[in-house]
DNA sequence: TTATTACGATACGAACCGTATCGTTTGTTT
DNA sequence: AAACAAACGATACGGTTCGTATCGTAATAA
């Protein structure tokens, strides 16, 4: 599933085969190196080093940095969150954003916010991204609204894509342009307000 | 105002003043070589070639490439905008947001973008880029709403920056992550859903 | 055994970095 | 007019990192 994992899949293919140490270190190597350091100042040659390797084996697996990164973040770092249970969408939706905000108000946040950063200049890299920890995401958020639509506590001519980002835009923009932080008050309010704006509800009876 | 305009203000120093044509020369090339490449790509030493100008010059009046490009950005690029005059406050938002939007969706976006993504690695150049275009569209955005507040049209307790948040946020969010396109159908309806969510009426009678 | 591929190590030219140093130019000060 | 001060274009510099290539060696498949 990530870009350099080479399943084996149907054919095995002739010679020595990937060694599965090396690239376990290296992924290992680049989180830890992320802890020190920006994306922008590690180099390849760096986590080369780190995880006593050679330069030529990251390259022949990896075609950037970032995706690099993308790899060690989405192995060693995120655990796979999924929707929980809840008595409405409305707090379904209140849910998943708190524990998403937690995952970016923090170490964490900073690394997918350099991986967005880098895509600025490589789109492949935020395709890369989006399909890596967007798209799952976002297709578990349109369930849950769908859900809320179809029961009638969402408008019903609901753009479900809007909606999501509407939710979850806030919360990438205070991270990324940091006028604001992603504090407690934040993390309560805005799930109440978006979910409000895409309820049927008033908020006066709310 | 820029990080290099050398106001002269109270005292001029003694010796040769700035080269007021290099200066030009500098932030016209940067533009123009930011239509063919992105930031990352953009050298220091390729900017001086373009304007025919020594590289010492530069180094000498801007501290990092981010700062050029953001120097170039408001003195050649971004016009100036302001809330126009609405019935109301949603509406002055709405249309204050497609204005927004316009200068999102473009060339202009993209060298925005590369902006805060180079900010990811320093502060310092976040922290020029929110002096520079955010903070007085937000305060301008803050007077719109506290309007709205007082004149009944919003919530009472509204947090105002939550407000701009959700309003500006999604647009941000699909500039950077690039999962949807800033189109035609989102410039009308997010900016429509954002003001419903902090205003006090109902969905149904909207 | 032979073919094939990965491995760690190392060397390589190229590109930029940011700084320093030229001699020259353009102002201010005396 | 002469002395001074600072910016200018040009150029050279050592230092980093880039991505590629090439070693000899190791590991698996046919």
């Amino acid at each position: 599933m990530t870009l350099a994992n080479a399943p084996v899949a149907d054919k095995r293919p002739s010679g020595r085969p990937r060694c599965q140490v090396a690239r376990k270190a290296i992924l290992e190597a680049t989180v830890r190196l992320l802890e020190r350091m920006t994306l922008h100042n590690l180099a390849i040659e760096c986590i080369a080093r780190e995880a006593g390797v050679g330069k030529a084996t990251i390259y022949r697996w990896w075609p950037n940095k970032a995706a690099i990164v993308i790899d060690a973040f989405f192995e060693e770092v995120v655990p796979r969150t999924t929707f929980e249970k809840a008595p409405t969408a409305a707090e379904a939706i209140q849910r998943q954003a708190m524990r998403i905000m937690k995952v970016l108000n923090g170490r964490q946040g900073r690394i997918v916010a350099q991986i967005i950063a880098e895509g600025q200049n490589d789109p492949a890299v935020l395709e890369y991204f989006r399909s890596m920890f967007l798209r799952q995401r976002r297709a578990a958020a349109t369930e849950v609204i769908q859900a809320g639509i179809d029961s009638g506590e969402f408008l019903a001519d609901l753009d479900i894509e809007l909606a999501i980002d509407l939710i979850y835009g806030p919360m990438w923009y205070r991270l990324l342009v940091g006028h604001q932080p992603l504090d407690r008050a934040f993390a309560e309010t805005l799930p109440k307000l978006a979910t409000a704006a895409i309820s049927r509800l008033n908020h006066a009876t709310d």
